[in-house]
DNA sequence: TATATATGTTAATGCACAATTAATACCCAA
DNA sequence: TTGGGTATTAATTGTGCATTAACATATATA
């Protein structure tokens, strides 16, 4: 995970301008919300990483909002709440929440918690990157994670710039992609000497995949167009 | 996951029956470990699920508990401490604790917390379990647990970052590592003069492996990417 | 078919990255 | 404080890759 997102809930301006400030020196990516509802819309439309759920909010219990998020989503929540009574710790972790920090509490004690939230995140594989990792295409085949590719079955070598380029085709199979998506993805801009190099990949590429498996042609050109790789 | 297994590292005997006694009222299945030494050792042999650590041990400090076991494994550990300093709370969570509970601490809210790691357990398919704590590659043998490594079965003494370095390359056998990804979980940031060091100690460990192991090459270098294990 | 334009291919160059050794700084224990 | 073992930094040499240019071939259009 490159930079978390974290939603911070929180109704007092002084706690929450705490925290905001807190984030910001951290550099971490954050929104704000207020209220339970703003709580719930926030999650649902940002996709935070983290949630920093006050309990105390103006329009709805706290635990409700957990309850509610909980229903669709396993985002971790850390609860910071005035309340220290036991019943409310176990009620709120029991129902979902992820940690519980009483206030007063102290900010490095909480950005260190936030910290073992996010190392957990990048350890264990979540929903995203669960996604099919290894892509096959006649005698083709793709390891997106361990980023290397086969042809029948030997492994074949690319350099970085290969490698992007076979993903990209890949992650696209039977759609034209243009010279300007293609070196946008590539190289970030789309000049015309980047262009001209793509071609060069593009030799090179077929001398790897398509000379090696003798019947099928997995790279096809458009011409004025762009390239598209071909489902065998 | 259907019965959790806990292992509780505890000297102070009152405390120990006491979670042992809720332990068992809970019917949790769970070992117990007195000493700093005892612990890694069990840690080893019986896989727990969870740990429940005393950082007060006669033996050694509860911190570096932590660090050897995070070599090898990432079982979540709930600290439970009678330091309630802040600073002890962030150094335990920063090298690797999952939660800290000071003493005098709450039977229920230690059931609560224990709860929420078992609810992460379930929903987060670890491969924790199914690891062994030996790994075997050709020649190459490694013990994770004793930390240390065998080259055609005789010992090769490793450095610290050495061994968390052949570790992390082990467990992610046949993926390309990047340099950001290592140099992140080894010395927990990116900078670029991590990654000179990292090539140093790239150098170091393919003269304790590759070059003893005439024929076999284990580490691969992808240029402008990072480096992999090979499977031999 | 002729011509222009677009694409394919190969080889050469320069640069960024990598390997390796040595030197220095650091850390812990005796 | 000193010494042995580690980590880090610096400096040198080596290597692979991206890029460019030059030329060959293909495709489109009149």
């Amino acid at each position: 995970m490159n930079k978390p997102t974290i939603l911070v809930v929180e109704d007092d301006s002084a706690i929450r301008n705490l925290i905001s400030t807190t984030m910001e020196t951290q550099e971490y990516k954050y929104h704000v919300a207020v209220t339970g509802k703003d709580a719930i819309l926030e999650a649902v439309t940002h996709k935070p990483d983290v949630i920093l759920l006050d309990l105390g909010l103006p329009d709805m219990d706290g635990v409700s909002v957990i309850k509610k998020i909980r229903t669709w989503s396993n985002v971790p929540i850390i609860v910071i709440s005035a309340r220290s009574e036991e019943t409310d710790k176990i009620e709120a972790l029991d129902f979902g929440a992820d940690d519980y920090l009483t206030k007063p509490f102290s900010v490095e004690e909480l950005l260190a918690r936030l910290r073992v939230t996010f190392r957990r995140l990048n350890h264990t594989p979540n929903s995203e990157n669960l996604e099919k990792s290894i892509f096959i295409n006649g005698n083709l085949k793709i390891d997106y994670s361990a980023g290397c590719g086969y042809m029948n079955d030997k492994e074949i070598h690319f350099t970085p710039i290969e490698f992007k380029l076979i993903v990209l085709l890949s992650k696209n199979v039977g759609k034209v992609l243009t010279h300007k998506y293609i070196t946008q993805e590539i190289w970030g801009s789309s000049w015309d000497s980047d262009v001209a190099s793509l071609r060069v990949f593009m030799a090179t590429l077929r001398k790897k995949i398509d000379k090696l498996d003798g019947k099928n042609q997995y790279i096809q050109t458009h011409v004025g167009v762009g390239y598209r790789m071909l489902r065998v």
